[in-house]
This record gives structure tokens, sequence and C-alpha cells, in this order.
DNA sequence: TTGGTTCTCATTTTT
DNA sequence: TGAGAACCAA
């Protein structure tokens, strides 16, 4: 175990390690797993392995997400396992639809029962692999759970018929399969024979265990990690693995590597005091190799909005003045809907940036109704995604074709059924057309999973129902957003294709495991573009930038709590912790920002500054309160006054002064001018041709537009 | 069945 | 604020 602090090169210790492996112990490379947290990072490995070695024993080593090396190992063994080799990866936002639907059949009062908390009861019993019946027990009088139990027996039932698996099952299923299977154990504790796991601090029980199972033979174990940045409690992630591992492991050997190459002595040392308020922690002694360093600022603003016009001013600021690349400013922030008005502020200082994260791509109907075409083709018995695609595009089957359907099908494959129903003539002769080619055209679309490349399938499908046309028929601003997703999806599958060449199987795991997908906005911009990066905390992880602000720092926020009350002892910990991971980002400077009014949850709500503010140490830090939006005459921050530009955000429909011939800012394609507008207020729809990307049209609403001032 | 509207309600993080 | 459900009219 190498228990590595923040910035102390954990990261490399595994590069290295899988080099000195191969090179200097002649080991062979398919006989090594390295596991990552994120896919990104198992990219990145790869990636520094491949520079280290060469690309084909680079090539050979198993690296990977815990969940894609789980679904490798599934689908080569789907046989033991009773699936068919195309089973089908759930997402979690069909996760939730599936556990929505059996709370439907339940007759639960819906108002007792949020399928979010049914997810997350459901995904922590099956981390601990308990099945539904044993969960129904252990409920007592917990009327909650008891529901969840039901709900739970339900949900899995399905995706047993549908041969589908979610995400705990890959990881619960895999070891499963060890566990019940000697052979197949025996096979997978030779071929994995060093085993290296990063980011240990944040495995869950289940991965654990599949861990402590394909080691059992060799003992060889690697596992990097730090408690003091375990923060996906949330998702089950279980900070006693770590501090447990030497007992679960007899004669480990415990390395620390305490040695910070990232952070100056006063950022350093700011985090550090913060985190002294944590109990459960191995405790180490983080030392700067970069004595000294600028003091962190902790700024105090009067509201978000001036927080992200302070953000832009000081970004422009900087660059200006040190000459600091775009890039190496890192904004971080807790919440995902606190980047809006950043992303604004940035977009009228003109500040090229990109969100990291999620991207709501994946939300998008769109994207999952295609995807739930690929996935009916791949595997028929897929009832879940029959049921989603069954009447888009509209196919005149309703609410009550629905229930008729859902009434025969029981708990037989739904397509299936359709299939017979189809024969048997069994919907009036008006629907009957539409409904049987339908059916013609997914067992048409499954004889050529295997032999059309994956770009082809998806154009062919696309076209083959007739998806698009749905929403060519009018010339709407959100039929166009529809286009242009359905555009994104196809060059997805066009990367897809050319990255890898793999087939559409394969094409359908890419998609259900790596919903990440950073976006690049405005305009095309490439991956390593030098623009400032807008990303969460927990994203932030892993990383690092010159320069990084941590905004909303206030109380409910950061720590996060709806209510005081349920604020556990554990929670603010783990809070803490996700504040610690920031502010380890920092290399040179580290701001540290607070507002004291917020707009959240369509309110205003006045905020106390984070708790956490008051743990740091004088010495190291510099308090400045800048509320009142006089950012301008503001005493000396990072730069004495200003050759910064004034940044004011105009309110986004408040002016619904556009006219024609303005020169507006979009956040996707970039400037360019007004030529036609309808209509008032946040319906307005305005015609906007664009410097690069040509002409379109938009509602006003939600299409983010800015004048340029 | 579909398209449109209004209403309400909850707001964390993501493989 | 924005998503989803519930409701209503054609």
């Amino acid at each position: 175990m190498v228990l590595a602090g923040a910035g102390s090169g954990k990261t490399r210790v595994i590069v290295h390690r899988i080099a000195h492996l191969i090179r200097e112990l002649g080991v062979k490379p398919d006989r090594i797993l390295a596991v990552t947290f994120t896919n990104k990072a198992a990219r990145e490995m790869k990636e520094r392995i491949t520079s280290l070695l060469d690309d084909t024993s680079a090539a050979r080593i198993a690296i990977g997400t815990f969940h894609s090396v789980c679904a490798r190992i599934l689908r080569r063994e789907h046989r033991s396992l009773k699936l068919t080799s195309n089973f089908t990866i759930v997402t979690e936002s069909e996760q939730h639809a599936r556990v929505k639907r059996a709370v439907d059949t339940l007759n639960i009062p819906p108002d007792r029962m949020a399928p979010r908390q049914i997810v997350t009861r459901i995904s922590n019993a099956k981390n601990r692999f308990q099945e539904p019946e044993k969960m129904l027990e252990s409920a007592g009088f917990d009327l909650m759970q008891k529901w969840t139990a039901r709900v739970y027996e339900i949900y899995q039932a399905q995706l047993e018929q549908d041969h589908a698996l979610d995400f705990d099952d890959l990881i619960v299923k895999t070891v499963r399969l060890l566990e019940d299977n000697p052979l197949v154990r025996d096979a997978y504790q030779e071929r994995y024979r060093y085993i290296l796991v990063d980011e240990y601090q944040d495995t869950n029980h289940a991965q654990y265990r599949l861990i402590s199972i394909l080691s059992r033979r060799y003992r060889n174990v690697m596992v990097v990690g730090d408690d003091d940045q375990s923060i996906y409690r949330w998702r089950g992630a279980e900070i006693s693995n770590i501090l447990n591992f030497e007992r679960d492991f007899p004669g480990a050997r415990t390395v620390k590597l305490e040695q910070n190459y990232r952070s100056t002595q006063a950022i350093l040392t700011t985090a550090a005091a913060m985190m002294e308020n944590n109990r459960r922690r191995t405790g180490k002694k983080l030392v700067a190799v970069r004595s000294g360093g600028e003091k962190v600022m902790q700024v105090t603003l009067g509201s978000d909005r001036e927080e992200a016009e302070f953000l832009a001013k000081e970004l422009t600021g900087l660059h200006a003045r040190e000459h600091r690349e775009w890039s190496d400013f890192g904004i971080l922030f807790r919440t995902n809907a606190q980047s809006r008005l950043i992303e604004e502020s940035c977009l009228v200082a003109q500040i090229p940036f990109r969100v990291i994260g999620n991207t709501g791509f994946f939300n998008r109907k769109e994207v999952k109704d295609l995807f739930a075409y690929i996935r009916l083709a791949l595997n028929p018995l897929d009832s879940a995604s029959c049921l989603r695609i069954l009447n888009t595009p509209r196919r005149g089957i309703g609410a009550a074709t629905r229930e008729m359907l859902m009434e025969k099908t029981g708990d037989r494959p739904m397509f299936r059924v359709l299939e017979s129903l189809v024969e048997d003539r069994v919907f009036p002769g008006h629907k009957i057309g539409r409904i049987a080619d339908f059916v013609r055209g997914v067992l048409e679309m499954e004889k050529i999973t295997r032999t059309t490349d994956v770009p082809a399938f998806v154009r062919l499908m696309i076209e083959r129902f007739g998806y698009r046309e749905q929403f060519e028929t009018e010339d709407t601003p959100e039929s166009t957003a529809s286009l242009e997703i359905i555009e994104e999806f196809v060059s997805a599958a066009e990367e897809f294709h050319r990255r890898t060449g793999d087939t559409l199987d394969k094409f359908c795991d890419y998609l259900a495991l790596n919903q990440e997908q950073s976006s690049d906005r405005p305009g095309d911009v490439e991956e390593d573009q030098n623009t400032v990066s807008l990303l969460t905390l927990h994203n932030a992880k892993g990383l690092e930038f010159p320069v990084v602000f941590i905004t909303g720092l206030e109380e409910g926020l950061c720590p996060c709590y709806r209510s005081l009350s349920d604020l556990t002892e554990d929670d603010l910990e783990e809070e803490r912790r996700i504040v610690y991971v920031g502010m380890t980002r920092a290399m040179q400077k580290l701001f540290l920002l607070s507002a004291q009014r917020r707009f959240r949850a369509g309110k205003q709500t006045d905020s106390k500054p984070s708790r956490f503010l008051m743990e740091l140490p004088e010495k190291t830090l510099e308090r400045i309160n800048l509320q009142g939006a006089r950012t301008r005459r503001a005493r000396p921050v990072s730069f004495r006054d200003s050759d910064a530009p004034a940044v004011k955000m105009s309110h986004p429909f408040s002016g619904n002064d556009f006219r024609r011939g303005d020169r507006v800012v979009h956040k996707r394609w970039g400037t360019g001018t007004v030529i036609d507008l309808k209509g008032r207020g946040p319906e307005a729809k305005i015609t906007v041709s664009f410097d690069r990307a040509g002409r379109k049209k938009l509602l006003l609403g939600p299409s983010r537009l800015f004048k340029m001032t």
C-alpha cells in the first residue's frame, strides 16, 4: 500500500512500477491488471506507460476502470452466467426509469418514495451483496426499506429478463462469477498475477472483494491512495478499505509518500490546517518541496453574480499582467449548477473556457433514443429499450396501447411479444402498418449488427426508422437543436470508429461506460486548446492548475447540505476532504471565494461563509472583502488596479433589447450578428448569423445569447 | 393519441 | 430555475 498525499506523484509510482515489472523483472505485460477510477485516468496511464515502454507492450496491459474491466470479463464469460454475450449495460438514467416503472407497478404512494433514493438504496444493497429477500427480512419495521426491497426485487428480476446489467451488477456479478466458478477463477488469478489499483480510497465493498479474490493466489497487489482524498462515500466508497488494508492483506507493507511536488508551502499549510479538523484519517505529514509562496486569497463577494464578474476580471488581469496561459486557470465549484453564471461571465469577457465533466449529452432525449435503438438491435430481449422507442418516432402507440402491450407481455421479452401480436393482427388496421414496419426494421438492423461498421450502422438506423424526419418537417429552434444532437451522435460514432475500429457492441459499452465526455465551447475547440477549465471539485481530482479558484465556499453549498440537521459528522468530514482536494490542485495561487447572496433553487438566498474558512490559519491567508459590487475600486487583489476591462454582465433576458444588427455571443456558436427577431420576452425567437457557424434560429430563453458590450 | 399548457417541487458529487 | 407530472382540449 502506498499512502500518497496530494501531489506526491501517485500515478507516477504506478506507472513506474509497471515499467519496472516489465523491463527489469521480465513480467509479461498481459499478466498485469491496472485499475483506475475514471476512464480519463486510464487513458492517461496508458499514455504514460507507452512513453516509458513501447506501444505493443503497453497495449497488452489490462488498464481500465473497475467497470470496464469487469464488463470485458463478463462478455468473455457470458456462458457461465446464463447471459447473452450481447447483454445490455444499463446507464444511470435508465436505471432511474426502470426503478420508476417498478415503483408504479407496486402502487406505492409516490410521494413517500423518491426514486432517486430508492436507486441509491438498491445500489448500496447490491454492493454489499444483499439480495432483495435479505433486504426485506432485515428491513423490520422500516416501511421505506420494505418498499425499497420490493422495488429492488422487481427491478432485478426485470434486469435479468432483459439480459441487462447495471453498473453495480458489473462488479458484483464478476465477483460472483469468480467465487462460484473455480475454473474461471483460476484462469483470472493466473492471468492477472500483478494487480495495481489507483485511488484505492474510493473503492467500495464489491470492488474490494474483486481485488481480494483476484489476488488470492499470488498475493501481488499494490494499491495507491490517500484517505484524505476519499470523496465518493455517497457512491458506496468505503474509506475503511484503505484504513484496514494491512489487516485485510496480512504481510502488507505500507509506504508513505509525504513530499509534495505540486503546491507552495503556503497553499499546503492552509489546506493541512483545515484537514486537522478531520478525525478519521491515517495522518500524514505533507511537506512542500516548494517553500514559501504567495498567501492564499480569501475573497468575499456580495453575490454570486459579483463572484462571476470577479472571476472574469481576475482571469483577464492575470492573463494580461502575469502573462498566464488561459489553461493555467482552474475554476472549481461544488455543484454543477454554479457553472452557469461563470460560463456567462467568461463569455461576456471573451475568455475561452471549457466545462469539464458531464455535458448532459447523454441526458438528451435523442441520444437516449438512438442508444436504445442500437441496444434493441443488439439485444432484442431488452424490453426496456423496446418500450422506450416503441412510439418514437410516433407510431400511434399511446398510453392505452402500451398498457395493453405490457399486459400481454408479462415477463416475456416485449419485442418478441410485439412480433407475434403483429403476426396475429391484434392491432387495429390503421396502425398495424407502422407497427409491423417497426418490427421489420429492428429485425433488419439486428441482422447487420456484426457486418456493418459503427457509423454506417448508426446512419442506416436513423434512416430506416425515420428518426430524423420527425424533426426535419418543422423548422423551429427546438428541432434544429435535435438535428444537431443527432449529428453529434453520428460524429461520436465516427470518432469511435476512427479511434478503435471496434464493433457495435463495443460502441455500446463505450457509450454506457464513458458518460463523462468533456465539452468544448464555444465553437469547436480541440482537446488541448488553451482554455480556462470549469469543473466540479469532484472532477478536479487528479488534476492540477497553476492558479485555482474555489467558488461558493458558503454554508449549505460547501459544505453541501439541505438542512443542518441531516449533516452528519461523516458527511462533514467528507465535505472537508472535497475542499481539501480542491485546494491541493493549486500549484502557485489559490483563491477561495464566497458570496453573501446566491440564487439557489430558483430563489435568492442569504448565505453565510463556510465554516471551513474559519479553520484556516491567518498567517498564510489574506482576507479581502469586496462585497457591494465595486470590484473596480477594490483593494489590491492579485493585480493592482486594472488594465483589466470591467466585466459587467447584462442580464440574460432582461434586456430583450436585442435589435437587428446587434453583435452577440453564444455559448456554442461564438460571435454573430442578429438578423431577425420575433416575439417578446423569454419566448422570443431570434435569428442570428454567426461568424463561423452560419445562420441559426434560436429560442432566446435557453439559447444563452449575450449582447456584446 | 397528441400537443399543449399549467403546476409543483426539489435542488450534490458520477463510474 | 428547470424538469417532470398532471391536466386539458382537440
